[in-house]
Parts: structure tokens; C-alpha cells; sequence
DNA sequence: TTGCTTATTGGTCGCATACTCAATAACATT
DNA sequence: AATGTTATTGAGTATGCGACCAATAAGCAA
């Protein structure tokens, strides 16, 4: 990426500098691993001496944990945007097709594709990872609740607009979530064959709980 | 455990001395985590030169690779026992309720008792560490393997028994094992706030897929 | 008892990690 | 243009890992 001659220095200010190093970690976590956050791997890959990682992170337990909130921050956004995007008006837009259920039926959608097979794996690694890293684990679980609180968010109001029943969203977005978790528990081993009922078990869940057909949150977007 | 003035040497089998070998390592897996072990930590737990487990094990992976097997196939046997435990008189408490259910009832309550946590802890660090180490990963898809046969034949007895009603045992014990590892995924970061859906739900998922009421897998045993 | 096989030891080597710290040079301010 | 601040370097320490190998002694067989 960044190639510099051994000697020459270039200087940032201090928060630019830090935020890019959080980026490089957490791009490296997401597809590498979080295990590869080391000081010599960042600062390669910034074409920076490992000291100035260090020096912007003493505790390298830190930068881990930064980094994999940086990257689930980024995922989430992306999966469970919070207003639907580029929408100025979908109080009046969801009242045909419901947006609700098309953000929920997006978020599944993306969520077993290949694409985010690496979500998953840093999931997996963060969760375990937590084991033995406190600081990580601090930041894990902070992101366990926001991503179930927006979860929520989005049954909450596909409840309100009528287009799902629900009587405790709060369980539902753990339930559902937990689906996920199971599923995305494979990625390592038996990827490939968890196509029958892994990928869809938390698809079907949310669809039972929230009261709708099946099929109802499928790719293809026919509705009953 | 062993402590031994140095210079002692203790000559074994080999044979005896490769299980001994594993089951520490299996051991230290289990409690500690896979990364933990290592030749020099095994070799601490026997009272051993590291260059002996070395000797035993040229390739570490291999080590790892063994004594999940060994600590996954223990924990299996007690939790879904091939043949019910002291089948003397099980059929007789269950007065009437099938035994099939009560091997889920009994399966379903111990694993979630706090005692069961370092098996939760293992699956999840085997599934992540299967990342980077082939050797587990082949082990790993082994057990994944045969915990779905045996959960698939507790459930096809069940289902013969006319106790379930259950069209595909596979997919349900699928589904089921998949709500297991959801739920355990949270073992290492919010555990104790998983008390309400999270660990209910595997239970939830088989008593839906069963065709039985809810509860009636409950661990107190009172149904309908 | 003597001898032989080999399980076991003790040490070394190379590599990778986090962390520390004095010296240096880039940049902003004067 | 001179100066001061500080971001950045380079080198060093300490720890841990797997892997390798000659020397040793334990226990069996003759």
C-alpha cells in the first residue's frame, strides 16, 4: 500500500494518525484476524515503524479492541442502516410494499451472502478472543447491544406500522440474533454444507415470531 | 499433579504415555483454551521434559487436534449417552413420559447449567481456532458430524416412539445444534445477561420442531 | 549379571511477539 | 531564518513459542 524509502518520515497529526492506524487494524482483523493485530503487522501495512504503533496504543490489547468496534461499526451501517437510505419521505413510501420488512429482508439477504462470510468470522474470532482479552471483551459486548437495539429498532417499528405482530421485539431481536450466531458459528468448518438449514434458520425464526408467512423475508421479494 | 525431583526419569509405554499426553492436553483445552496448549504447559501438567511431548507429537497441531476429540467425545457421552445411563429404572421415573424426551429434557438442562460453560467455551475456540489450523479443522467437521447423528437418533427414536412428530430429524437436529451454538456463542462476553431468551431458545426451536407443547422440555419435568 | 533398545532428558536454535526509550527530523511558530 | 515542539525512528530488552538433536538412563531380555 504505502511505500516510503527507509529514512523518510512523514508526520500527522496525532488524531489523523491514530484513526488511520485503527482503520489499518481493522481491516486487517476483518480479514486476517484479529490475532494478526500485531504492532509490525499495522505498521507495515501503514509503511510505519512498529514503535509508532506502539507508541499511539501502549497497550496493544487496545488497539484490538478499537479495531473490531471500528469494523462492526462499519458492518452494521452497512446490514441495519439506521434510516433506510435515501428516503426523505417513507411515511408515505412504505404504506405499499412496507419498508420494514424489506430492511429486515435486506438484512437477511446480505447477511448470507458470501460477502459477509468475513462479519462472521470476526464475530466468531471476537467472541472468543474475549475469553482472554478484557479490554476486547468491554468493546464485544458493547456491540452486542447495539446491534441488538437496532435490531429492535427495525421490529419495533415494522410493529408500530402494522406490518409485523410482535408483543416483545426486545426477545425477538435476541432470538433472531442468536439464530445468526448459531449459523455463523460454522464459518471455519462446515461452510459449505451449511446450505440446507443453517442460513435459513434465523430467517425462519424472525418470520415466525414476527407473524408473517414463510418466506416472507426471502431474497427473491415476492410477497404472499 | 505430578512433581518429580529432576533427573527422575519415569519409562512408559508408549502407547500409555501418547494418552496420558492427550488427555492433559485435553484438559488444559478444556479449562484454559486450545491456544494454551502447548509443549511446554503439557508437559508442566505430566511432570515431563517439553522435548518429550515434542517426541509424541512432532507437529503441535496434531496435539490440539487430539484432544479436542478426546474432551468433545467425553462431554458427548455425558450429555447424549448412546445407551440412557443405568437404564435400570429411568423407564419407570419417567412414569409414562418416554424416555426420548427425557434424554432431550436431561440433555437440553445440563447443558445449560454453569457446569457445562467450558464445553460451550471449547466448541466456540475450536470453531474459531479451525480458522487457522487445518489439522483441527478436520477434527472439528468430525464432531460437528457425529453430535448431529446422535442428536438425529435421540430424535428419530423419539419420533418412532410416537413421542415426536417429526418429519425431518436430520434438518431439526441440525437446527437445534445451531440454536446450541448461538446461544453458547455468548459464553465469554454477556453470559450472565443471557439468563431469559437466549438459552431457552435451542429448547424453544426443538419442542416447535417436535410437535410437542411448550415447556415440555423444561427441566422441572412438569409438562403441558 | 550383562547388554541392548529406546523412552526421556537437557540444551540450543530461530522466530515472533509486546514493550521501553534515547535520538532524530519534520513541521509550525516566531 | 532561527527555534521549539513532538511525531517518528532505531535499537534494545524480555518472553514465549515450535522444532531439533546428542547424550543419558530405564527397563527388558539374554
Amino acid at each position: 500500500m504505502t511505500s516510503r524509502g527507509p529514512g523518510k518520515r512523514v508526520r500527522k497529526a496525532p488524531a489523523e494518525r491514530r484513526h488511520e492506524i485503527v482503520a489499518a487494524a481493522a481491516q486487517v482483523g476483518l480479514v486476517e484476524g484479529l490475532e494478526c493485530i500485531t504492532l509490525r503487522r499495522v505498521a507495515d501495512e501503514l509503511g510505519v515503524r512498529p514503535g509508532l504503533v506502539g507508541h499511539y496504543f501502549p497497550a496493544a490489547d487496545t488497539l484490538v479492541a478499537e479495531a473490531f468496534t471500528a469494523a462492526t461499526m462499519a458492518d452494521l451501517d452497512t446490514l441495519l442502516p439506521e434510516r433506510p437510505d435515501g428516503s426523505g419521505d417513507h411515511s408515505r413510501d412504505d404504506s405499499g410494499d412496507g419498508s420494514a420488512r424489506a430492511v429486515l429482508r435486506r438484512f437477511f439477504t446480505l447477511m448470507s451472502s458470501t460477502e459477509f462470510d468475513n462479519v462472521s468470522r470476526l464475530w466468531l474470532n471476537a467472541r472468543h478472543l474475549s475469553r482472554y482479552r478484557p479490554g476486547l471483551r468491554e468493546h464485544v459486548i458493547a456491540q452486542e447491544l447495539l446491534w441488538c437495539t437496532r435490531m429492535e429498532r427495525a421490529i419495533t417499528a415494522g410493529t408500530e406500522a402494522g406490518e409485523f405482530v410482535c408483543a416483545d421485539p426486545r426477545a425477538t431481536a435476541v432470538r433472531v440474533l442468536v439464530a445468526i450466531d448459531g449459523a455463523s458459528a460454522y464459518i471455519n468448518t462446515s461452510a459449505e454444507q451449511r446450505g440446507a438449514p443453517i442460513t435459513h434458520l434465523a430467517r425462519t425464526v424472525a418470520e415466525a415470531e414476527l407473524g408473517l408467512g414463510a418466506g416472507a423475508l426471502e431474497p427473491a421479494g415476492e410477497s404472499s
